[in-house]
DNA sequence: GCAAAAGTGTTAGGCATACACCCATGG
DNA sequence: CCATGGGTGTATGCCTAACACTTTTGC
């Protein structure tokens, strides 16, 4: 009898039923502005199990490693099938493996993404929503703290990369972004200094257009493609 | 026919050919003072391939994941059976799964560790030698490229937290403290500005003894045991 | 004109760097 | 007493944070 600990997905090879099995999952976040508010938040999309053990549960998209692809291949894979997403940044978060996160033992090796919400299909896929990332509720298996630790490393990240590019689109104004980093650190930044910190970054290119509609119009930039989205060392053009 | 990625090491549970398996392996570092050099070096032990594939050259030290193992447990199991070495420091590095990476297909779970020179046990152990970290030589299946990433890792880790004291013994002077931090970002500090550094990190406790033996005697310093030895957000307590 | 966001200027403080200098010990 | 590493003092420059101020638009 086989179990999963994903959502929607099947063994693409036969496997004994006490070997251990490869999972990948993704923690995928978007930002969007809730009703009512100003600021934006943090959200994550998660699907519900349908079958044991904890279905009718949330948890995150993912599904078993096929015998012939490559975990980050495995990952995006897994996040279409199950959510309809394909998303702009990939990260190998972690690998899971206490032998009790799951009745039957799974190695989790989990992914965290990042998807701007233009990127994200009309229309609700089928049992998957989104939550906010600060208030979720009781996921499948040790999902909370996998969510757990992918903000934290989001939150860590956005101080040190440019991450939070992945989150716009190709021309933004310095508001825009400013605005990204305010969602992810839960805090207000000030408009001068973080105008000054990030043009002093050399990762903005300046265009000669401007976003208009409101006030004094704002200058749009673009990334420089010569910057590293994210500094990863030696694995930076590997999977 | 079952063949491994690792030196040393057999399957303990039944599986196909087919099956992708989970291995775990990993870098774990040390100094020691290269003679006729007065500074120290970053060094690592490596295990010869008993057998196919890669039989003969040298390999990362590691093993296949039991069933009923978390991963950490299975790095240090796998690393005392193969080298006898017990780290102090113990860290996930980096899941690798290409297809390509080996015959059949694995995924290494590769952990990074540090130990100190005296924890080392005397005598060689059969099959193992230890190499320094810059100038190694072709190494079996891609762990050339997991060497870099871990001393990758190792140099930025040294400059936001204390895992340099995973490599001193329990009391040691600001000089000592000096050299591992020298050795492993491979350039001079000045000492009277690391002085001030870290004794303002509150990471540090002065005692009253002094190490005697040469020119002016120097305090001794021993770990604030309050502080965490790495920041690790929200899995610092488990595995 | 007024409100509000875009964008510039200015200051203070913290921290890293460089380096001059004094202290204490072994030989 | 002298060589050497232990340890302190201090000036400089950079980066950040705070906030006053000017500019430019929509209404």
């Amino acid at each position: 009898m086989t179990r999963t600990d994903v959502a929607l997905a099947q063994p693409s090879v036969a496997q004994t039923a006490d070997a251990t099995r490869v999972a990948v999952s993704t923690v995928i976040f978007t930002l969007r502005r809730l009703p009512g508010s100003e600021r934006f938040s943090v959200a994550l999309p998660l699907v519900t199990r349908t079958r044991d053990p904890h279905e009718g549960q949330w948890a995150l998209p993912g599904g078993w490693l096929d015998h012939g692809e490559s975990l980050e291949a495995a990952a995006s894979r897994t996040l279409a099938e199950t959510t309809g997403l394909a998303p702009s940044y990939l990260e190998q978060l972690y690998a899971f493996g206490a032998v009790d996160r799951s009745p039957t033992r799974v190695v989790s090796i989990v992914y965290w993404a990042l998807i701007r919400a233009d990127e994200i299909p009309d229309g609700s896929v089928e049992n998957t929503a989104w939550f906010d990332a600060t208030t979720l509720p009781p996921l499948a298996f040790d999902h909370n703290e996998i969510v757990d630790y992918a903000l934290w490393r989001l939150r860590n990240k956005v101080g040190y990369s440019r991450i939070a590019h992945g989150l716009l689109a190709d021309e933004f104004t310095l508001a825009e972004l400013r605005e990204v980093y305010e969602a992810i650190l839960d805090r207000r930044l000030d408009p001068a200094n973080f105008r000054r910190q990030v043009e002093g970054s050399g990762t903005l290119i300046p265009t000669d257009r401007f976003r208009t509609g409101s006030h004094r119009p704002a200058r749009l930039y673009r990334y420089n493609q010569d910057v590293e989205l994210a500094e990863r060392g030696p694995l930076s053009t590997r999977h």
